[in-house]
DNA sequence: AGCACGCCGACT
DNA sequence: GTCGGCGTGCTC
């Protein structure tokens, strides 16, 4: 007897159950099968195969999917994300799975033997459903579509199955979409000519298919079935009594579902690198001929070459018979790459990601699969095709904190995955960004990656804009109360006048929640964490969203003694109110994340520009990212620092990044673009490095703080989140948690932080409260730990706030 | 996830 | 007295 380690997709974060194997089944790790769990039919993947069990008690496995295995390096990836990220090990795996593979087994009901004789006695929604299970032979989710309400059909399902009416099966199944094929026509040759054959028709052939044979015949002799039917209208019987016949001969072959990929038009030739590019690409090609595990940080700025050095890279490793990935930040920025890569590598590229159809899902996924395609494209999910041996990953847009998965198990980060993916396959590794994180940075300077850096633009607009700093304090005293300062104000006009476009951006973070003085623009904040008090209207107190600290509101300034307080908040709605008033002639385009998604869609914005003759675009952050606009030559800056005051250790890094981004939408074009940034703190040097495009003057601050207050890349972090509609259960279980740690720690460098209520105090319902685990290794301490439903697990969050 | 079990408060 | 909402433990 056999027994096979199965991680099983049931939520609770075991990590295998143990199943017998039926004689004459050959199993071995990777597998998918299907296996009883509880009272139900789960799926499950084998990880390992033994002589023994490690649980006294097993039921065989039911079966054994043909569909699709894994690997064994997918095998040990999977294994990975589960340790490190405390995930059960079955959702790690699962995102190896092919897309559209089914996760449940398909239910039918069919009649028992007393079925037909009880429906007299039954109420008119179960007999209806009895009298179908007999006339069909059992009941499947066809059947009961459109039966009734779903809640009621469910209800009564299950007494019909208790009372013994129905028997309730579950049955395995694989794929939801099909393989597209199409049948290829072929006109026999059988000697003759196949002109020949189509002028002398032979005896008992049809007016139809003399019409197909000659339609063949003027076509070279081969055409789809679909073809066929289209030009002459061939019906399938027809071809296959040709067939029959000896006259044609029939092809089944797969065709593949297209994506964007397909309609890539032209071809690109390499240009001639610059100095800087030469420089960079070198030590890159030199690590991809000797197949070792590298890591890079390609740090330039927005044009600066950083797609052609990918591509260089890629052809690299093509060259070596080795994969390519290349990773994008989001869906809506594939499109781009894809173009790109496309034109270099025609037909070799796949695009994988949720927004495509199943059938496009599928069908890309297999062309890597099968070798067809040889470079993936796509946001994180695309780390997990089913390559070979991919020899070079690639993330653009590095610091782009979408690359973490927070809202799902497994919250991995792709950063992390592709590094472990790359170390295992001896791959390069490239994260390319204009703003790195301060991790990947701090990675380069430490040496573990190395640093490629293209310090300029290339071609028209060189350089980037220069950006003017406004004191909105200062506006302030000068009787200026309007959101915009003089200087915003004046440049919007010449611009204007100028015919050119202006991009209001609008920071938005922490909407309405700090209160700040109006006269010395003192933010509230906590004693105990340096960090903005929020305001809670309701309960009319400061809270601490990271201590648990709370105080009533004040009535004076602590410094300054003014009186008067302001709370934070400024929407975009505001924002094109104030500027219509300013300029009534002007055409405005608001775009924040009020605008319907269907409106925004994939080029959404860049339409709405175009097309709606805009004058000024006012949004949020979603303006400042992958968009260009050649029109656009004043960009303002609107709160910049809002963003600064968000409880999280990570908010400079974010609010320096989306400035540097904000302004580099300006003069991207062929006239010269300025920015200019409204703040009520200049002297912060988030503000006067990215105003000055200084990163690493930026760098420099952030890593010390970073060092100082014991925040990554210093330690690792992990975040505890507990929910429940009852607050004061939140507080007591979090509280009982944080006693638990404390009895396990054994090092001496983890620091435990709360609990206190999350940034996001009650979401859907539910009371949010938090702890977050600091050190070398905090993973260590809440390994094997058995958490209470309710708790969230996040390691190494994109957010603590 | 889904289910069974057991605990408390709100009713016939 | 019982019904039922909710927390907890279990599934090889």
């Amino acid at each position: 007897m056999s027994y096979a380690e199965v991680a099983v997709d049931a939520p609770a974060g075991r990590l295998t159950y143990s199943y017998s194997v039926p004689g004459g089944i050959d199993i071995h790790p990777g597998q998918l099968a299907w296996v009883p769990f509880g009272n139900r039919t789960a799926r499950g993947i084998v990880v390992s195969v033994g002589a023994s069990s490690s649980h006294e008690q097993t039921r065989p496995i039911i079966s054994v999917s043909p569909e699709y295995e894994l690997s064994k390096p997918q095998l040990d990836i999977g294994a990975f994300i589960s340790t490190r990220y405390l995930s059960p090990l079955y959702a790690a795996l699962a995102l190896f799975l092919p897309p559209g593979i089914e996760r449940t087994p398909a239910i039918v009901y069919e009649p028992g033997d007393a079925a037909e004789a009880s429906i007299s006695r039954l109420d008119g929604l179960e007999a209806e459903l009895v009298r179908r299970a007999v006339q069909h032979g059992r009941l499947d989710s066809r059947i009961l579509r459109n039966i009734g309400p779903e809640a009621r059909v469910r209800r009564a399902l299950d007494s019909l199955v208790t009372g013994g009416v129905l028997l309730r099966h579950e049955l395995p199944r694989e794929r939801r979409v099909a393989a597209r094929t199409e049948v290829v026509v072929r006109l026999r040759e059988s000697g003759r000519d196949p002109v020949d054959a189509a002028t002398t028709p032979r005896r008992r052939r049809s007016v139809l298919q003399d019409r197909i044979v000659s339609h063949l015949a003027t076509v070279g002799g081969k055409a789809t079935a679909s073809e066929l039917r289209n030009a002459v209208g061939a019906k399938p019987s027809v071809l296959r009594a040709l067939e029959a016949q000896g006259v044609v001969e029939l092809e089944e072959r797969r065709v593949w579902r297209e994506t964007i990929a397909a309609r890539v038009s032209g071809e690109s030739t390499p240009p001639v690198l610059t100095f800087a590019q030469t420089q960079a690409l070198a030590p890159l090609l030199h690590s991809l001929e000797i197949g070792r595990f590298s890591e890079f940080l390609l740090y330039g700025v927005t044009g600066s070459g950083k797609t052609e050095l990918y591509l260089r890279a890629a052809q690299a490793a093509l060259d070596l018979k080795r994969q390519v990935i290349c990773l994008v930040p989001e869906i809506s920025l594939a499109a781009q790459m894809v173009e790109r890569f496309t034109q270099r590598f025609p037909g070799r590229v796949a695009l994988l990601h949720s927004g495509l159809t199943p059938g496009q899902q599928r069908d890309e996924w297999e062309r890597v699969l099968g070798g067809d395609s040889d470079i993936v494209i796509g946001p994180r999910s695309a780390l997990f095709a089913p390559l070979e041996r991919p020899g070079l990953v690639i993330l653009d847009e590095e610091h782009e904190w979408t690359y973490k998965q927070d809202d799902v198990v497994p919250r991995y980060h792709a950063r992390d995955v592709a590094r472990q993916i790359c170390r295992l396959h001896e791959a390069a590794l490239v994260l390319g960004s204009a703003t790195p994180d301060i991790e990947t940075f701090h990675r380069a300077s430490s040496g573990e990656a190395r640093l490629l850096e293209l310090p300029s633009r290339i071609g028209p607009g060189a350089g980037l804009p220069p950006v003017r700093v406004v004191d909105m304090r200062e506006e302030l005293r000068q009787g200026n109360v309007s959101l915009f300062s003089r200087a915003l104000s004046t440049a919007m006009s010449e611009t204007l006048a100028r015919s050119e476009q202006v991009l209001l951006f609008l920071n938005r973070r922490g909407t309405a929640t700090l209160v700040q003085c109006r006269r010395c623009a003192y933010v509230f904040a906590c004693p105990r964490c340096s960090v903005a008090l929020a305001h809670h209207a309701t309960r009319n107190s400061l809270l601490c969203h990271r201590c648990g600290y709370a105080a009533p509101v004040p009535e004076r300034c602590p410094q300054c003694r003014g009186t008067r307080l302001r709370f934070v908040g400024v929407g975009t709605q505001r924002v094109v109110e104030e500027v219509r008033s300013l300029h009534p002639e002007a055409q405005i385009i608001r775009w924040d994340s009020d605008v319907p998604a269907r409106i925004r869609g994939e080029s959404g914005l860049q339409d709405a520009v175009r097309g709606g003759h805009a004058d000024i675009i006012v949004g949020t952050q979603m303006v400042a990212k992958g968009h260009d606009f050649p029109g656009v030559t004043l960009v303002g800056v609107m709160g910049a620092d809002v963003g600064l005051t968000v409880p999280d250790y990570r908010a400079s890094e974010r609010v320096f990044q989306l400035l540097c981004q904000s302004a580099g939408r300006a003069g991207r074009g062929i006239h010269p673009g300025q920015a200019v940034v409204q703040t009520y703190e200049p002297d912060n040097y988030v503000i006067t490095s990215a105003a000055s495009h200084d990163y690493r003057m930026f760098y420099e601050e952030e890593i010390r703080f970073r060092r100082e207050a014991y925040y990554p890349p210093f330690c690792s972090m992990v975040r505890l989140l507990y929910s429940h509609v009852n607050e004061d259960r939140c507080r007591k279980e979090s509280e009982r948690l944080r006693r638990e740690l404390e009895r396990r720690i054994v090092s001496t460098d983890l620091r435990i932080t709360g609990p206190a209520p999350a940034f996001v105090h009650r979401l859907r319902g539910r009371y949010r409260w938090q702890l977050t685990v600091r050190g070398s290794d905090p993973v260590e301490v809440l390994t094997g730990l058995d958490l209470p439903r309710g708790w969230i697990v996040d390691v190494d969050p994109a957010s603590v706030a």
